[in-house]
DNA sequence: GTGAAAGCGCTAACAG
DNA sequence: CTGTTAGCGCTTTCAC
C-alpha cells in the first residue's frame, strides 16, 4: 500500500533518477555502461533502480537506438518432428547472448502464409532474420526479405548474398560407413532415398568415399533407392537382406529408414546386431532409444545450426563478420548397440 | 535510383502524410479506422502507403497503446518431442488473429533460466504469457510473473487465479478403452506408469469407467505399471502377455509403451492386430506412422491447446472473458491399423 | 563528470 | 471530417 496506488505506471528511468538524487541522462548511462560515470553515483543509482524494480522497456529503448532486440525466425515447420524445437532452442540461446529474443513464425510451406510472416516480422523491426528450413534443401531467399540482415539455417540459398548453415552431408556418409568399417564390415550396404536432396547425395557420396578409402569395392546392388520413412526402410531392406549375398551392415539414409530395416530383419529372423549392423541418421530419440537394440545414428545438428544462424547474424549485423560465410557442420556420431562385429 | 537515397530512413507516417497532402493524424487514422474519415482521403492515403512502401512500426505504435502486440511463451521444453512445437505453432495462430506474435523461450527445466526468460519477457513488454508445460501437470506459477496476464497450458496452476487448459485425460480413458470395447474385446488390459501423474490418473479413471458401463469387469492383474518409455512398455507387455489369461487387447499409456508392447508381442510369436489388439495416447507420427501395422491412438492436443490458451489470453485482455477459466480438450481418436476383432 | 533538450514513429487528447 | 499538440520511455546530441 505504498506508492503502490499508480500500479500501471511502471517505474522508469525518471523515478529512479528522481529517487537518486540525479538526471536521467545519468541513470541511463549508468544503466548502459555508454559513459563514464562517477563509481559512487553509479552504485547508488544501480541500487536505486533494484529497489525500485525497475526494468527497462526495451521498446523504447530500441526506438532511440533503432534496434529491438529481435530476431525473425521463419521456417517451414510442419511440426512432426522435434525439429524445429530443436533449432528454435539453439536460435534463443545464441540471441540470449546478444540479449535478444527470437521470433519464431512458420510458414507450413505456405507461400502466402510466408509473405504474411514476412510483413509481420519487417512491422515488429526485427533486427536481422533466420530462414531456415526443416530438411536440408536449395531456397531462395523471396525478395521481399531485403533491408534486413539474412542468414540461412539448415538450407542453401540460390541467391548469393547471404550466410549459411548446413550439416556436413557428405562427412556424415563416411561418418557412418568408417564406423561400420571400424567394426570389421566390409559388406556393407547402403538404404537411402531415391530423391536427389542434397542430403541423399552427399550421404552416398561420403559412403563410396569411405568404402573407396577402405579399398572396398561398391557393390551396386547394395545400395538401394527407396521412398523414406519406415515403410521406405522395408522396401529397401528387403531389397538387401532378401539377396544370397546380403550385406552384414546398412548405413540408412535416416532413423526412420533404420525402424523399416529393423522390421524387415526381424522378418527374416536376422538378429541386430548379430547378423546384421544398422546405423542411422538423425538421431530421433523417440526412435533411436525406443528401437531394441537401440539404434546407432548420426545426430543431425539443429540446436548448433540455430545456434551458428544467429551468432553470424549479430556478427554481421555488428560488421564484425561479413555476409556470404558459409558453414558446413560437422556432426555427432552417437554409438549405441545397433552395430557389432560381422559374424563371419 | 529515385528517393532510394536514404534507404535507411524507412517511410514513415509523416512521409505518407507529406505524399498525400494530408496530416500524419489523418493517415493514422486512415490506417488504423479508429474514426471516420472522408472515404476519397481514405483510399488516397491508402494507395499512397502502399506505393511508398509504407511499414508500420509495431514498437511505437505501442509506446502509445501500451500494446506490444506480443505474447510471451514460457516451456519447459526439452526438445525430443514434437510437442513444443505444435504447441507454439497453435499458439502463434491464436496470436496472428490479434495481430501477434509469440516470444518463446523455454527454460530447460531450470529455475534459473526461468527467472532470467521472465525478465527478459517483460522487458520486452509482452501483453500477456501463456505458461507451458510439455508434460500435463500441476504447476505452480512463479510470483514474479504478476503484472501481466497468464494463461496456463498442458498443466493445471495450484495458485488460483489464472485460466489453464489441460487435456481431457479421463475421456482419454474412456475412448481408447471404449474404441477397444466396440470392436468386441473384453480382455483389456492397461500397461500404464507407476508415477501419480495426472495423465496416467485420469486415464486409469477412464479406462475403469468405461469397463464398468459395459460391464465388464476389471482384472487387476491386467493392469500393468511401470516405467514410460519403450522399455517400461516392454516390461509391460511381459507382465500382461506372458500368463495364461492374456488380454486380447491393450490400452497402452502413450505410443512409445505401445511401441514396446509391438516389440513383445513380436517376440511371442503375437500378431497385431490378429492376436493382440494394441491402441496408444500420444500421436507421435515418427512412431505411429512407422509401427507395422500402423498405431491406433488418441491424439494429445497441443496445437489446440496451444490456440486455446492464446485466444484466452487475448479475451481476458480486452475483458471479454474473465480469468479463471480452465478447459478440458477432447482429444481425437486417431484409427488407423492396430486394433481388429479379437480371434476367439 | 553531469544535465537539458530533442526526438525515435506513432496515437490520443484537444481543438476546430 | 481534419489538424495541432503533446508525449509513450528511452538515448543521444550538445552543453556545461
Amino acid at each position: 500500500m505504498n506508492k503502490k496506488v499508480r500500479a500501471s505506471a511502471r517505474v522508469g528511468i525518471r523515478d529512479v533518477a528522481a529517487a537518486a538524487g540525479v538526471s536521467p541522462t545519468t541513470v541511463s548511462h549508468a544503466l548502459s555502461g555508454a559513459r563514464a560515470i562517477n563509481p559512487e553515483t553509479r552504485t547508488r543509482v544501480l541500487a536505486t533502480a533494484e529497489k525500485l524494480g525497475y526494468s527497462p522497456d526495451l521498446r523504447a529503448r530500441g526506438m532511440r537506438s533503432s534496434r529491438t532486440f529481435t530476431v525473425g525466425l521463419l521456417s517451414d515447420t510442419i511440426a512432426v518432428t522435434p525439429y524445429a524445437g530443436q533449432l528454435i532452442s539453439g536460435a534463443q540461446d545464441a540471441a540470449a547472448l546478444h540479449q535478444s529474443v527470437v521470433l519464431a513464425l512458420d510458414s507450413t510451406g505456405d507461400k502466402q502464409r510466408e509473405l504474411l510472416g514476412i510483413r509481420t516480422l519487417m512491422d515488429h523491426r526485427v533486427d536481422g532474420l533466420i530462414y531456415a528450413r526443416m530438411w536440408h534443401q536449395e531456397v531462395q531467399i523471396p525478395p521481399e526479405l531485403t533491408s534486413v540482415p539474412v542468414v540461412v539455417a539448415n538450407a542453401s540459398s540460390t541467391n548469393t548474398g547471404h550466410s549459411s548453415v548446413v550439416p556436413d552431408e557428405h562427412r556424415i556418409g563416411v561418418d557412418a560407413t568408417n564406423h561400420l568399417i571400424s567394426f570389421g564390415h566390409k559388406k556393407i550396404g547402403f538404404a537411402t532415398v531415391a530423391t536427389r536432396v542434397p542430403a541423399a547425395l552427399g550421404r552416398e557420396r561420403g559412403f563410396r568415399q569411405a568404402l573407396a578409402d577402405a579399398s572396398i569395392d561398391v557393390n551396386e546392388s547394395w545400395i538401394a533407392a527407396k521412398s523414406t520413412g519406415a515403410k521406405g526402410g522395408r522396401e529397401a531392406g528387403r531389397a538387401l537382406l532378401e539377396r544370397e549375398d546380403r550385406p552384414t551392415a546398412i548405413f540408412c539414409f535416416n532413423d526412420e529408414m533404420a525402424m523399416g530395416v529393423y522390421q524387415v530383419a526381424a522378418d527374416l529372423g536376422l538378429s541386430i546386431p548379430d547378423d546384421l549392423s544398422v546405423i542411422g541418421v538423425d538421431d530421433l530419440q523417440l526412435i533411436t532409444q525406443a528401437l531394441l537394440p537401440t539404434l546407432s545414428t548420426v545426430a543431425l545438428p539443429h540446436y548448433e545450426m540455430g545456434h551458428w544462424a544467429v551468432s553470424q547474424l549479430f556478427a554481421e549485423i555488428s560488421g564484425d563478420r561479413t555476409a556470404n560465410d558459409s558453414e558446413l557442420l560437422r556432426c555427432q556420431l552417437v554409438q549405441r548397440d545397433s552395430v557389432a562385429v560381422p559374424k563371419e
